[in-house]
DNA sequence: CGCAATATTGATTTGTTTCAAGTACAGTGG
DNA sequence: CCACTGTACTTGAAACAAATCAATATTGCG
């Protein structure tokens, strides 16, 4: 079976750990047969009780919110190796849309929680889990409080690209298997300014379009720059923390 | 995928528990000392070792992020009865700054931890909190994804409104310890655009300003709507979660 | 009181959105 | 195989919200 391929999204924040943390995490569906749904199905709402966890085996999907008046934003992707379901308490967060063909795997709630008191190792797992989705949120908030249009899509074609290549994908290659109207959602832009800062990019030969659905990093060191990628600040003074009596 | 409020602000999404999971939280500081720091000071800065988790007993902080060219994101304000550091990997993932008088505790990473292996209850607690960080956190994506200046206004200030009223603290009334210039750039606007939004929500008689650091909500239905809260929308189809075979 | 920090208000600029065409492309059926 | 169609994407021009630049007002404090 597939099981083999789960991996996490490998979180650069911390070094370490990541992606094997995932395959642990996916390894507790191994038991669950697998399911099947095409683009547009939903694999749950916004809102409903949360009586589920999937792993993504194959495929993609937006995690999407919605505001009263349409306006929706995505919060982020999931693609194959991904867990989702662990932040929920009593109901979901988000909506999750398939984008392409997705094969994943669920499993209850209820059984995960029992998984949890049983195994001590899926505890810290999950807790370490949790910490990189907070240290993930925490950089989408910077982008979106302070990044300009080509900040944030160098960001975005930057980290796509660590994630394919980290997965055993073509060096160089960023796979795009969203519109832009989905990149828009989730950078804070609208389609037609991702599409303008898609030419600017590659117009400063940073990047290649490679059909719709692929971009060829062509300098990820001027790409980086462009993304703000801070080289750093030198701490001024220390920190309370260390003036410890 | 997301990232913090660190401060608990109790979170409506799941109705329950949080002020009292902050609460809970707090007490496995019961034991460490009274420490005390004053405007300015910073408690830990971002990227260094996580070495001690803290609990707020009175005062305030701001939680930041910098970029290297000097732009700041705050990600968050502390108050009396939060807890920093459940979310910290190996590093501080932001910065911690004193706004008026604080007394905090501290206790060592490596106690919190032992206390995690021992108390099974803990464990809960550290699970709901770090979910409630998410939820934060995704509520303060969609916030700075797609809201204008006056929704992001009127949303802060009932947040901050309904977490003093939680508080005990007097009804109508939002204490504002921090500045101008620290909510802007917690909300990803400048001190100027959040001066004006204040003057034009007070001319439109949803707020009155009292000094400083206090603002009073005159018309609570009225903010609300201006914060863009979400009526509903009806699920118009079912998830594929429910089309189980 | 008088200074320095904070906040407000005004005028102008700017980046992004919005509105409006137009183009490329994948899928469908003839 | 190709024309037809709908969706996604790109590009341009105009409008707009917020940022920036600049000045003034208010506040807290030594």
């Amino acid at each position: 079976m597939l099981a083999n391929n789960l991996h996490l999204v490998p979180n650069i924040i911390d070094g370490a750990v990541t992606a094997s943390d995932a395959v642990s995490l996916g390894i507790i569906f191994k038991k669950q047969p697998l399911e099947r749904a095409t683009a547009g199905q939903i694999l749950f709402f916004e809102g409903d009780a949360a009586k589920h966890l999937f792993s993504i085996v194959e495929g993609n999907l937006r995690i999407c919110r919605l505001l009263s008046d349409g306006r929706r934003v995505i919060t982020g992707f999931l693609k194959n190796g991904d867990v989702v379901g662990v932040s929920f308490k009593s109901r979901y967060l988000y909506s999750a849309e398939v984008i392409d063909e997705v094969v994943f795997q669920r499993m209850t709630k209820r059984s995960f929680e029992e998984e949890l008191t049983v195994l001590p190792q899926l505890r810290s797992l999950v807790l370490s889990r949790l910490r990189d989705e907070v240290a993930a949120a925490q950089d989408q908030m910077v982008l979106l409080s302070c990044k300009s249009a080509e900040e944030r899509l160098a960001s975005f074609l930057l980290k796509q690209l660590r994630h394919g290549e980290a997965q055993g994908g073509p060096r160089g290659m960023v796979s795009l298997p969203m519109t832009r109207h989905d990149i828009g959602d989730y950078l804070g832009l609208t389609t037609e300014t991702v599409s303008r800062t898609v030419t600017k990019l590659s117009g400063r030969r940073l990047i290649a379009v490679c059909g719709r659905n692929a971009i060829q990093v062509l300098n990820e060191t001027a790409l980086a720059h462009q993304a703000g990628e801070g080289e750093d600040y030198d701490d001024l003074g220390k920190a309370v923390g260390q003036y410890r009596h």
